[in-house]
Parts: structure tokens; sequence; C-alpha cells
DNA sequence: CTTTTATATTGACAATATTCGATTCGTCTT
DNA sequence: AAGACGAATCGAATATTGTCAATATAAAAG
């Protein structure tokens, strides 16, 4: 793996909102309204973040309709689940 | 573990310098002089990465003489095993 | 005690990042 | 076709970070 492509990863990581953001995703899917329920942030800044996440590598979007799902792909599923 | 201690964390993992850093620190413990030779900062930079590494738990910082010789910390070299 | 060596701190600046409201773009519903 | 809904993008304000040169501190050497 690629030095500047791990500190991509880690400072993505490196949000308190993202971090929220993976430990909703840890139990299942979600789509943007989902997540910005439960989060006290607006929903540009949700975007912002799930973008941030997404180019990361450590969600997966899937476009279904209006909505927007994310899932969190497996190798961060094992970072997240083992640092948080 | 509290939700922004993973936070910063993550955003001291999230520099190229402080990767490269805990790369050189993952054979051996080392010193400032030791690690400023093989990166291309200077001297008041790596002072400042190496506070952000310690303040965040990933490093200890142990003062010998005018050296101060650092080293990985148990959770650090886990993670950044796992993720490097 | 002066000088050198190893770090740390300070002050400044540019670059990045976070956040929001407003707007735009698709998609569905009516 | 018009409106509602979910999400993305734009523009701007603010905050944080990375970086360096200069200076300070502290220990060892001469």
């Amino acid at each position: 793996m690629d030095i500047e492509q791990s500190a991509q990863i880690f400072r993505a990581l490196g949000d308190k909102s993202r971090i929220q953001v993976l430990a909703l995703l840890s139990n299942r899917e979600a789509c943007g309204n989902d997540l910005l329920a439960q989060l006290a942030i607006s929903q540009s800044t949700l975007s912002h973040h799930m973008k941030i996440l997404t180019e990361s590598g450590l969600v997966t979007a899937r476009k279904a309709g209006k909505a927007t799902y994310y899932t969190l792909s497996p190798a961060a599923a094992e970072l997240a689940g083992q640092a948080l």
C-alpha cells in the first residue's frame, strides 16, 4: 500500500463525524437521510464527509432512485472494528 | 475508547511524514537526529510531528542526555503493522 | 565558562479542512 | 407538468495544520 494512500485513509478516519458515520454503518447499510437523522450536522456537510469516506475507499456508495446507500467496505470494517 | 480520542489517533496517522516516522520506528528505537537524517523536513517540523505522535499515544519519548529517544507504543505497532 | 550538539518553542505564513446556507440536479409522485 | 424529496455542488467564512527560520533551552565537550 502506498504511503500517501495510507495517510489519506487515516485522514479520512480522523474526524469525529466521520467516525460516527462508520459506527452507524457498522451495523447495516444506510442512506444519507438515515445518517443525517442521527448526526447534528447539515446535509451539505454530511455529503462532504461521505465524499471523503468514499474517495478514501472506506465506504462504497450505491445509488437507488433518489437515495444513495452507503456501506462499509471490508477493509474499513476491519480497521474500524479493531480501533473503535 | 472515546470517539474523539480515536479521531485524534487517526489524525496523528494522517500525515505522510508521520507515517514515515512510524515506519522508521517499527524496526528500532531512534532519536530525533536519527529520524531527521532520513526525512526531508526541518528540525522544527520533526519536533512538531513528534509532539503530535507522542500526545496521541502512538509513540513514547525517553530523554537521555541531550537526545530524546522515541519508540512505538504497542497499540501503534499493532495498528501500523496492520495498515502500512 | 564558552562552544557545540540535540531538542523544543515561538511566530509567521500558506495550504487544507470543516462547516454552513443557497442553489442545482436527479428521481419519484401526483 | 409541477411539486416534493434526497443528494450533490457552489461560494464563503472560519479553523486547523504543516512548514520553516529564528530563537530558546538543556546537556555535554572542550
